[in-house]
DNA sequence: CAAACACCTGAGCAATCGTTCAACTATAAT
DNA sequence: ATTATAGTTGAACGATTGCTCAGGTGTTTG
């Protein structure tokens, strides 16, 4: 017989107590929500590479898109999506948007990634 | 007139120094796509959830199907997944399998990353 | 053995993602 | 004003993702 709703597994907790301690002590949903936004951002290599190179110096739109080799319009979308988290910000001059990271998380993020990339073959 | 391949931007580089510099001191390919799949690993709530709480204490599938009320079957699919990266490891013990962080890489990137969710309202 | 159980796996589906294309804005130069 | 340029934007596409469903392991119990 089955007292639980899915007709999967039958007990409830095998630990209860540790698996209810966890679930208490677990971190409010919006930031976890939020955690896995920003890590969302890094997820993409295009993304990750504009990370990696505005965590170094200003570019502008039109050097991002040749050192990509991707369209001008794909970096515009992927920049407007790193605006949007506020992880990048751009200063005007004339025709032209320089680019920088306004979060220096990221770049902290990026380089503890590293080291573990690095050390794993994968 | 057009000396690129593109129709976009005309300018090779607008700083073209600084430019061939990031290039050449950028990280090999293979390097960037393995951290952008670290990082896309814990871009999914639900893995980046089975991440932290792996990260507590050693769990069974039946356990995180529940504290994450998922099926079973969607925590085997990304369990799976995390085996495949050696971002997990298990012990079987009976019918049943316990599950823990193979990798503690993960776990500090978790903090760092929680530090900075946690001070961005967002 | 057969039944129950914990877990795994492949197929399929809706939703999301990253890119290109084409059109648009805004600034600069002639 | 006209033209060119740097960048932005929306639509559309192919690809990928995360889930459920149904069926399949392998282990344990009667």
């Amino acid at each position: 017989m089955n007292q639980n709703e899915d007709d999967t597994c039958q007990i409830k907790y095998v630990n209860h107590e540790l698996v209810t301690a966890l679930l208490k002590s677990q971190h409010d949903n919006k930031i976890v929500s939020g955690l896995a936004e920003i890590f969302g951002v890094l997820a993409d290599p295009t993304r990750l590479k504009i990370c990696m190179f505005l965590s170094e110096s200003e570019l502008c739109v039109c050097d991002l898109a040749g050192m990509l080799n991707i369209s001008e319009s794909a970096v515009s979308h992927q920049l407007r999506l790193l605006r949007s988290l506020r992880i990048v910000k751009y200063r005007r001059e004339g025709k032209m948007a320089f680019y920088t990271l306004d979060d220096n998380h990221i770049t902290s993020l990026i380089k503890q990634g590293l080291d573990h990339a690095k050390e794993k073959g994968e």
